[in-house]
RNA sequence: GCCCAGAUGGCGGAAUUGGUAGACGCGCUAGACUCAAAAUCUUGUUUUCGAAAGGGAGUGCAGGUUCGAUUCCUGUUCUGGGCACCA
């Protein structure tokens, strides 16, 4: 009987279906473990190869921690909130709720077809109203919630308002605005809507205004990634920032609970890391700058105060409130000119910008100490919700300023001694200050704390702690999102009662923003009627606290059921990219942690351990075509596929950027070039070794997709390169990218599956690399993986005798074969190594197969070593073993040391460290005696050469070096 | 620009704690079986010199530490991810 992998996994599938077997309970006398996949948002385009790898990586460790004796939550289901739903619905009219049902059921056949052990009972979907009508009970408790700094935990906003009462917020300095300050009489004497308007800078989800990419054409708000070089991705129109209300999450309270959580957290430290330089906590001062005949005075914060003598001029952000208000009328013109360049960048750019540029607002501040009039600048290089918005520049120390000060020729100030050599900043912190009045002479150290004081003494500054995290941004004017459960009366926002939720997104016909840049919902007569916020939640809203759902996924009266949370409790693993290091990681560890405060559960971090996968990426190809090439939009650095034109669009990149020329048209500049590669779409199967396509190939694909580079086609006839066979080829220029629709790469694992089972492509994906890190797909590696479970087949049964399995008493060498495997895939296993487990098994089964083992001794173990991989033909042999009941269910074999351990080494023998023999010697043997017997050793003493060794260093189990 | 990661044969990768670089697989090579094909099995396969024995070089690049470095340190190049409204 041959390895029949259709129907084996379809009967398998059928078993675990009809038997229920992953079916998860919560009340279990086994150990808990939870392991968890990113939430997957259900894309139109399907699931491709790369999807699945980190699910398969955690099915194989669910299936194993079941074997090993744990009771395994291991769900799965959508984050089907989301942008690009709401974008084809634009696009083609059809309801995001009827695109994401359709998409999700694809996902659902497309998971069931790789074979994974989901309990679906318990799937959840964010858009559910049952699921959403939590997320808004949770934006409630953080919207009737402060942090209470004293206490460093949230803290409900009633006690607050009892506490404004009796004493005012003296205790409480306001997180909104911190010159917001009153006592309990003064407090009484404002009204509802001033009362309101103070304890929303306090609440944990509060409203403000905000900047966002505006885009006047389309009427709409633009996505960072939906903005191309200041223009619309659709259609290309201007795009400026503007400011608007907008719902934010006061996660930068938890800035210190978020940096002191990662140290009780099992996640990588690249991972923490970029964690803490997000949060970006840095200590400093705050100081005054007063303007020179003005009333007014604005706030710098630096990390330097001891530079504070080294201060050559001021830059505000662009946006600072005060520019406005301080320039002065000379220079009117410059900046507002300057502003409106500024408008029209993202942060992005102005961030990565090299070019200096700025403007003068012509008035100046006056330094604090020596009252000194420093010039007031704006440049995009501040930003306005970084710090304070400005920054006191002190070219001597600092690089970006010494730059600023040089292209604006801006006098320095040295204040850094020889240290500084006129050329660049010197920014290291060991010297002594000079021109710097009372701290002269001091180390920056010294200097700080003394700065400080005196500003101290003159109420002119304090030492501060800045963080570079910002408020979470927690509004969308989108249709597709949960609705805030909140009502506006008189610019008061009313949080809806518990009762009353869920509010439901209603239903629309039209998709098209609302007025003045509010969300679809303001066109619905109903919604606007009932004072309803027309803004809906972001796409993590619901992804922050999905894996608390899925402990009590039908519970109706909360959440999650306190006891479910008190059994799962964290995600033990949690299995993701490493492009969620920043934003959904943090805001579900700030959403737990505020459920903790507030007594919802009983943990205040998510996940235990994060294990990051890394992403598969794809070939491309590409040929080099002298055809004319030409594209509305160019930078050498970034050629954008998304700009060019109609008669060019399968070009991608230009051949170099020499070859590029460029012309002006109709007002815009046009890059060409008469070299350039053009990408040929999912050719990916007819290429051979070497990247070279052959014609008979070229000619296939070509009758797949009649429509497809007609150019290309004319142009290849004619340049076909002929080998030393005769064949006709051309050699093609290979790229690994991701793997995407737009690229016309993608794999659909179910082609895969068709072709060589579910079995075969779990392992396969397992053995293409280290599950961290990113690896191209190729479809022709998968026949060595393939040819591996015939051969695992094999052992059990042959084709033509059929099953071959015997019970005669195994030998002591296929004992050690299997025990050694055992061992090592219980270690590859424990630490994600997936890749050399699978290894393991090709090895074991080599191995087994040139031992001419079929004993059951042996095999019935195997069968169950290898099911957490391939689960579905470890089924199938599970049974023809004789075994009643599922596999899924069978225990993990255990290794004994007997059949492991290994009494003697063959050394590798060094001379100077470079090997030259190989020596075998008895693990326990002692050092005199190998020495002297590796002194004795023909190849040793040749390499010796007649001289006295220096000395010989013995690492017992590992090798000998002769020294000389 | 800033933060994080990676780079090893023709290709994917292995080397778990500083100790035999290239396990395992793909591809390629030669062969067996077969009327033939598929399937399967066997051989070789980092590179260079050499008929062989045997040597030299070799883990992006340049240095360093060490008896010994893919592994640690310094610098550097390139590639990928993230940079706050994609999810």
């Amino acid at each position: 009987m041959e390895y029949n992998f259709q129907h084996i996994e379809r009967e398998a599938k059928k078993k675990w279906r009809e038997q229920d077997v992953y079916a998860v309970s919560n009340n279990s006398d086994k150990p808990k473990f939870y392991i968890l996949d990113m939430f997957p948002y259900p894309s139109g385009a399907g699931l491709h190869v790369g999807h699945p790898l980190g699910y398969i990586a955690s099915d194989i460790f669910a299936r194993y921690k079941r074997m090993k004796g744990f009771n395994v939550l291991h769900p799965m289901g959508f984050d089907a909130f989301g942008l690009p739903a709401e974008q084809y619905a634009l696009e083609t009219g059809q309801h995001p709720a009827d695109t994401t049902e359709k998409n999700i059921a694809r996902y659902h056949e497309q998971l069931d077809n790789i074979g994974f052990c989901y309990d679906w009972s318990r799937e959840v979907r964010t858009s559910d109203k049952s699921y959403y009508k939590w997320t808004q009970w949770i934006f409630l408790q953080l919207f009737n919630s402060y942090f209470d700094r004293r206490e460093q935990k949230a803290a409900p906003i009633s006690s607050l308002l009892q506490t404004f009462e009796q004493e005012g917020n003296r205790h409480h300095p306001c997180p909104g605005d911190a010159s917001i300050r009153f006592d309990d009489i003064i407090w009484k004497t404002f009204t509802e809507k001033e009362q309101q308007d103070i304890l929303m800078q306090y609440r944990l989800a509060f409203c403000g205004y905000g900047e966002v990419n505006w885009c006047e054409a389309l009427g709409t708000v633009l996505a960072n990634d939906e903005v191309v070089n200041g223009l619309s991705e659709r259609g290309g129109h201007p795009v400026v920032k503007k400011k608007l209300r907008q719902w934010y999450l006061r996660i930068t309270e938890y800035a210190d609970r978020l940096l002191q959580g990662l140290e009780t957290v099992d996640f990588s430290e690249a991972m923490k890391e970029m964690q803490r330089n997000w949060i970006g906590k840095s200590t400093g001062a705050q100081i005054q700058f007063k303007v020179k005949d003005s009333p007014y005075s604005f706030d710098v914060f630096t990390t330097r105060p001891d530079t504070i003598f080294g201060v050559d001029f001021m830059v505000l952000a662009p946006e600072h409130e005060l520019v406005a208000e301080i320039t002065a009328a000379e220079q009117q013109d410059t900046v507002q000119e300057y502003i409106t360049y500024v408008k029209s960048r993202s942060e992005r750019e102005r961030m990565a910008e090299k070019k200096i540029s700025g403007c003068f607002t012509g008035a100046y501040a006056i330094h604090p100490f020596s009252e000194k009039l420093v010039p007031v600048w704006i440049s995009e290089y501040v930003l306005a919700g970084y710090g304070t918005g400005a920054i006191m520049a002190v070219p001597s120390g600092d690089e970006r300023d010494h730059k600023f000060a040089q292209h604006f020729n801006i006098p320095i100030t040295n204040i850094v001694g020889d240290a500084y050599t006129g050329q660049e900043a010197y920014s290291e912190k060991d010297f002594t200050l000079v021109n710097s009045d009372f701290i002269n002479g001091l180390t920056p150290a010294e200097a700080a704390v003394k700065v400080i004081d005196k500003m101290l003494d003159e109420h002119i500054g304090e030492a501060k702690v800045n963080f570079k995290m910002r408020d979470a941004a927690f509004s969308r004017q989108r249709y597709w999102g949960e609705p805030f459960p909140v009502r506006w009366k008189d610019g008061i926002a009313y949080p809806l009662s518990e009762s009353e939720l869920p509010l439901e997104l209603p239903h629309v016909d039209h998709y098209g923003p609302g007025p003045d840049g509010e969300g679809p919902l303001a066109n619905i007569d109903s919604w606007t009627a009932g004072q309803y916020e027309t803004n809906t939640m972001p796409g993590y809203a619901g992804s922050s606290w999905y894996f608390l759902r899925y402990m009590d996924p039908h519970n109706e009266q909360t959440f999650a059921d306190r006891a479910a949370t008190d059994y799962w409790k964290q995600v033990d693993i949690y299995i993701g990219g490493t492009e969620h290091a920043v934003g959904h990681l943090l805001y579900s560890r700030m959403w737990t942690k505020a459920l903790y405060d507030l007594g919802h559960i009983g943990f205040d971090e998510p996940f235990r351990k994060l294990v990051n996968q890394g992403m598969i990426t794809a070939f491309s190809y590409f040929a080099k075509s002298n055809y004319f090439a030409v594209s509305e939009v160019y930078t050498p650095d970034e050629p954008n596929p998304s700009k060019l034109t109609k008669q060019s669009e399968r070009l991608t990149s230009f051949d170099d950027e020499e070859s590029v020329e460029s012309f002006e048209e109709n007002g815009k500049t046009w890059h060409f070039s008469y070299s350039a590669f053009f990408r040929l779409k999912d050719i990916g199967k007819y290429v051979e070794s070497g990247n070279l396509l052959y014609k008979e190939n070229f000619e296939k694909w070509l009758s797949e997709n009649p429509n497809r580079q007609l150019e290309l086609q004319n142009f290849l006839n004619e340049n076909w390169k002929t080998n030393e066979a005769g064949r006709k080829y051309f050699s093609l220029k290979v790229e690994t990218e991701k793997m995407s629709k737009s690229k016309y790469n993608v794999v659909n694992p179910d082609d895969i599956i068709a072709q060589y089972g579910a079995d075969t492509f779990r392992m396969y994906e397992m053995f293409l690399g280290p599950l961290d890190v990113s690896k191209p797909w190729d479809t022709k590696g998968i026949e060595g993986v393939h040819r591996f479970l015939k051969k695992f087949w094999r052992l059990y049964n042959d084709e033509s005798k059929g099953w071959i399995v015997t019970d005669e008493p195994a030998t002591d060498a296929e004992l050690r074969v299997l025990h050694k495997t055992v061992k090592k895939i219980e270690q590859d296993t424990e630490r994600f190594s997936f890749n050399t487990a699978v290894s393991q098994f090709m090895i074991a089964v080599n191995e087994l197969s040139e031992l001419n083992c079929h004993k059951r001794a042996i095999l019935d173990s195997l069968v169950r070593l290898i099911t957490p991989y391939a689960p579905h033909m470890a089924e199938e042999l599970w049974q023809q073993l004789g075994h009643a009941g599922s596999v899924v269910a069978a225990g993990f074999p255990q290794w004994e040391e007997r059949y492991v351990a290994e009494t003697s080494k063959l050394y590798p023998v060094a001379i100077n460290g470079k090997t030259r023999t190989e020596l075998e010697f008895a693990l326990d043997a002692a050092q005199a005696d190998i020495e002297q017997t590796v002194l004795a050793d023909e190849t040793v003493q040749k390499w010796l050469e007649g001289k006295t060794p220096k000395k010989i260093i013995f690492v017992k189990g590992k090798m000998i070096n002769v020294v000389v």
